[in-house]
DNA sequence: CAAATGGGACCCCTTCCTACG
DNA sequence: ACGTAGGAAGGGGTCCCATTT
């Protein structure tokens, strides 16, 4: 170029080792004189390597979907690879394909399905997966097919979350879910289950409402399960907004947290621990989700090794419940009523 | 390549003209059968275009941040382009200039810079600034340099809901800011200082707290300002999260809100609504922001006019005021929203 | 001289291979 | 033989230009 020669410069900027030192020293000079970078689109074409993943995400109006997405690119750049990212807020059915396919184009080494699990699924058609070659890791959802999954453990959550509020002496215990379409939603639903049928319950269809994860669906369902079962004193709630939505109810009505209603929700928003009275809640480490669903992913891309994935694995990260004041009955100093 | 020709199949894709109508049926039905896509690496490195943008942000761990870079998803795709995420949490000085020149080897077609703005910068050197001839649109910042930066007139939203609070009939009005090595938490700042001066308030330090967004923060913000200050009657907040902290410091305290204390917040979360009471906010269209950003950006790009961004352009987007019951005093008609 | 096609250089790097000291 | 440097061939497209009817 114009020191010296042409693509010892190449050997430089990868240090390769049959370069003299003097050579490497003068050409690093230049390089740094001209201000000059290479053009990783070039390299990427003719190494045919990218250091490229694709994030396929469903919006980032909540929480969780945020701190994973953090999380994924915090590990991806740890192990030195971009992030290509596309947002599907709409279900727009099929369009899910187009996505996949831009991002082969893109020749992203490997794609993050970031996009919650639906019942009614939002999936990338079955076609379109097979004709593709690139490693995908799912994020939250079921294992249906072979694939590699990386979850939160939304059942053993619920389980948890339900556990604690009879541990606490409440008595009847309801339960605001998500969508039911949504497959989080179902797991912490499941988890619940569980629990009620350990305590023999029977008839629990009265004890469930569903939500939408906003606020005011939390409020509305306070109200309906509080008039379906005057004796109902505690709610698993499936995500911290919608807790706020019951407290907020109760309060109107009256009905203090936790003497005679327990609340544990799920999440741990940061200002969970905020309000009135502080929330329980089930921790989800959204962060940690994300980055492992990274190492997965570059792990399946660096094991050349075509072996494909019919390794079918799951990978649940364990909530954590973290025990505040809205669902621990003796001694609670608040009440304002 | 199999079918027929070779890079008539360009033509093809690319719906050009000169292609015969049975030539390019063939083509299309061989490119299907092949489930072939073509190699956007390859075709950037010969068209010398990437469509691709790079964006710099600061973490997702906020609504806004997160709102904005939804934004600028959304509307990058609408117009062709691809994002590639970069994410600095933390302060690591100099290391921004690593962002920008990967960016820019990556052959980004231009960034978007969403790293609020810091009094003790975090920007980009200017030297590097030089070298690149990337257009570069900066997110919430001041105006230094010549460049082009689009943001919430935080000023105003904070002049709009000062002035509310005195409408309302509260009388001594406090501000708890943000860090003050931010550029958003100053202008709020200074909206409040605008109305405190029109009021004749003198000697306002004392009304004054600076906190650090979290609800925690807002908490020993109003029993700081509430102890130096005993008549004071009203907060405007600097965000919700820490809005929430006022609430529950206040509710502990038993000052009843509105009626012996009034609060306006900034942002308008979607769970602002359902605090207790509903909070009154400054909502900031953080999306509108994001994809303005965008346009902004794409719009240079495209006017290939090399024509250098001397323009200094300041693009405002006007925040508005959400009036709930946390700052109306007199009977309040209850509904949320 | 239209419209439709193919030839070839080139984008900017990397890698293999050869030639030099 | 050995360490060092350069030549040439792609990688997968696009574009300009010449060629065919």
């Amino acid at each position: 170029m114009a020191g010296v020669s042409t693509q010892t410069v190449s050997r430089v900027i990868n240090d390769r080792p049959d370069v003299s030192p003097q050579t490497r020293a003068n050409v690093k000079k230049v390089i740094l004189d001209l201000g000059y970078s290479p053009n990783t689109i070039a390299r990427s074409l003719s190494r045919g390597r990218t250091n490229t993943l694709g994030v396929v995400g469903f919006g980032l109006k909540y929480f969780g979907p945020s701190s994973v997405l953090t999380g994924i690119e915090r590990k991806a750049n740890e192990l030195g690879f971009s992030i290509i990212l596309t947002l599907c807020e709409q279900f727009e059915g099929g369009d899910t394909d187009q996505v996949l396919l831009q991002l082969s184009a893109q020749q992203v080494e490997g794609i993050i399905w970031a996009i919650p699990g639906f019942i009614d699924s939002l999936d990338p058609s079955r076609m379109v997966k097979e004709k593709l070659t690139i490693p995908i890791v799912y994020l939250n959802r079921d294992c249906l097919n072979s694939s590699v999954v990386v979850s939160m453990d939304n059942r053993s959550g619920g389980y948890i979350a339900t556990e604690h509020l009879f541990e606490q002496g409440y008595h009847k215990i309801g339960i605001i879910t998500g969508p039911k379409t949504w497959w989080e939603a179902n797991e912490r639903l499941i988890g619940w289950r569980e629990v009620m049928r350990e305590k023999n319950f029977t008839d629990i269809d009265d004890l469930i409402f569903e939500g939408n994860w906003e606020a005011e669906s939390g409020d509305r369902g306070f109200q309906t399960l509080k008039s379906k079962n005057p004796d109902l004193d505690a709610i698993f709630v499936s995500n911290d907004q919608m807790s706020l939505g019951v407290i907020h109810a109760a309060n109107r009505m009256g009905i203090s947290i936790p003497d005679k209603f327990g609340i544990v929700g799920f999440d741990d928003l940061p200002e969970s621990s905020f309000y009135i009275p502080p929330l329980s809640t089930v921790k989800q480490d959204a962060k940690k989700l994300g980055a492992l669903a990274v190492t997965r992913l570059v792990e399946w891309i660096e094991s050349e090794s075509d072996q494909e994935c019919d390794t079918q694995e799951k990978n649940l990260v364990s909530p954590e419940l973290i025990i505040r004041q809205s669902s621990v009955r003796e001694k609670a100093l608040i009440s304002h009523t």
